[in-house]
DNA sequence: GGAATAGTGTCTTTCAGACATTATACC
DNA sequence: GGTATAATGTCTGAAAGACACTATTCC
């Protein structure tokens, strides 16, 4: 940035300024980490492995939140912008330094954090997961990959309960359902150990406080730390959206070179929702370009290997 | 939020925990406050008055940046979350509460504000001009609306100089250009006391730290504090883009009755074009419903007025 | 009737979705 | 030839753009 030029007398003011004296939050930059990946363990020969959308998590090994779930993340230091404290946080547990970063949201609800006033900048990252290199697993340091599923479960039915009173209760807030709101189940899934962790989340009621761009609060949370539940919701959300608005997204979460296959499984697991495969393959022809090379070590016709086309007209 | 419940243990390591202990930024909420209203002044009887895309700035009374011009904004208090804190200073400059507020973005480059180490969290907000009530101007309070134009000037003939070396370096320039970047100029303008804002932007190159979404870094700037031409610029960007996502946002920069052309007029100031009438009202119909009133007071043919439509099928 | 704005009808092109078909690999 | 995957061709309907046209108001 151009360095704003100062009188004397502002030099003077500056001179017996402080900040400090003000109330001052700490600041965390954290990151939702994207990729796109086998489930490593079941390599089962029956057919081809689709690849999973997931995001990668670290348990906590202290306090607060101890043995929950939580994304990579930090807090900012002076001298650093926030998105170069979450670019370090996201190099120190995965090796990768040029991943895809785009700010989601910024978190400051009083009592987030039980340690005190802590605001979360939080970004989100894509990347290849060939590149990636976990950090290795110390005992404070337990990173892992986990699947991700989100699902509105706003038109789902309430529980009918015995009695008739509640059922009324029921149908009032199934149409104050339909007016005001969406519903999601967030489901992370890691396939090696088992650990499941989950949240119901509700878009807050906006007609009170002024209208704001979509935001949710948790109902239920199970082993995800902090309000990570309702900040991976929003990013994956935002991820959707993100990749409908630009398609050239995708190509951060794959390798130099890929089959058309594989590329079209990502958008599926990105936006969750199966795509004709002859209407994709016209949709994607303008950002991509053939190589010479096919795929190796598949069981029946080998596919041919694409790259992304640099100069994409848009 | 859902409260945690913690342990004893925790409890005890809470109790020894302190955060400020560490370096802690100063945060701020600045508020981009858009509105689409008449140049006053120009009340000619010639032809209807077209209305433009405003925004809301203020004179800074004090140092630092004393007499350039800056968005409303202020240092975020505990207790209060990053947007409420932005709602509140667009309370207190504008009388109005219930505007649809949306971040833009995180700004913590070091070197940005020279009081120190702040942290600006930037919101757009959009409102309607007629509910508008600028605080009264004290001398520290000078509000103002002022005219946005963002434009595209990225393929603009460099200025041509004398020497063919000088030729030499405009044209590797120019290619260079072509792959990395756009650059826009903004200008505002106060038509009451022709006051004229500039800066002009160009995008970073994304190749060296990894990539991330779009953002500006400032070549010139006159008139304005800090470094709000580039978070204006964003800000503006954001705005088209988020409209061309949700038509729907517009309706916020409205009163509750409108003429088509009216909210037609919206949409070109915004995004900088000309739409062809009867196309638009095709798109429109499902967002809107007629009433049975007509507009006052104008010269030809009264226009239909129309609500937003609640129940939108999206 | 003229001028200015409000509002509609329709042709064409483009693009998204559905789906049938062919091609190539290994067994 | 059987099977599983790769890759292409074509029909259809919806939506976007262009633009000619009618309607209503004041003068």
């Amino acid at each position: 940035m151009k360095k704003y030029e100062m009188s004397d007398e502002e030099k003077k003011f500056l001179a017996g300024y402080d900040l400090t004296k003000y109330d001052r939050p700490s600041v965390a930059a954290d990151v939702v980490v994207f990729s796109v990946m086998k489930d490593d363990e079941c390599e089962d020969a029956r057919r081809l492995q689709e690849k999973k959308l997931k995001i990668l998590l670290i348990r906590r090994g202290g306090f607060p939140y101890k043995g929950s779930w939580a994304m990579p993340g930090g807090f900012c230091r002076k001298g650093e912008d926030v998105i170069d404290s979450a670019r370090r946080e996201l190099c120190e547990e995965t090796g990768i330094d040029d991943a895809y970063v785009k700010l989601v949201g910024v978190y400051g609800e009083p009592g987030r954090d039980p340690r005190g006033w802590v605001i979360s900048s939080t970004y989100m990252a894509l990347m290849n997961a060939r590149a990636c290199r976990l950090k290795a697993g110390d005992d404070a340091q337990d990173a892992r990959w986990f699947t991700v599923e989100l699902t509105d479960v706003s038109t789902e039915a309430t529980e009918v309960s015995g009695t008739g009173e509640e059922n009324v209760k029921n149908e009032v807030e199934a149409s104050h359902k339909v007016q005001n709101g969406k519903k999601y189940r967030l489901v992370l899934k890691n396939a090696d150990s088992d650990i499941k962790l989950t949240a119901v989340l509700r878009r807050t009621d906006m007609s009170s406080c002024g209208r704001s761009s979509d935001s949710y609060y948790i109902e239920e949370c199970e082993g995800l730390a902090f309000d990570h539940a309702r900040i991976i919701t929003e990013a994956v959300l935002g991820l959707r959206e993100d990749v409908r608005r630009d398609m050239e997204l995708a190509f951060d979460l794959l390798p130099e070179r890929f089959t058309l296959t594989e590329l079209q499984n990502v958008y599926e697991q990105i936006w969750d929702m199966e795509l004709t495969t002859p209407n994709f393959r016209r949709k994607i022809a303008e950002y991509v370009e053939e190589t010479d090379a096919y795929q190796a070590g598949e069981r029946y016709r080998p596919a041919k290997l694409f790259t992304r086309r640099k100069d994409a007209r848009k």
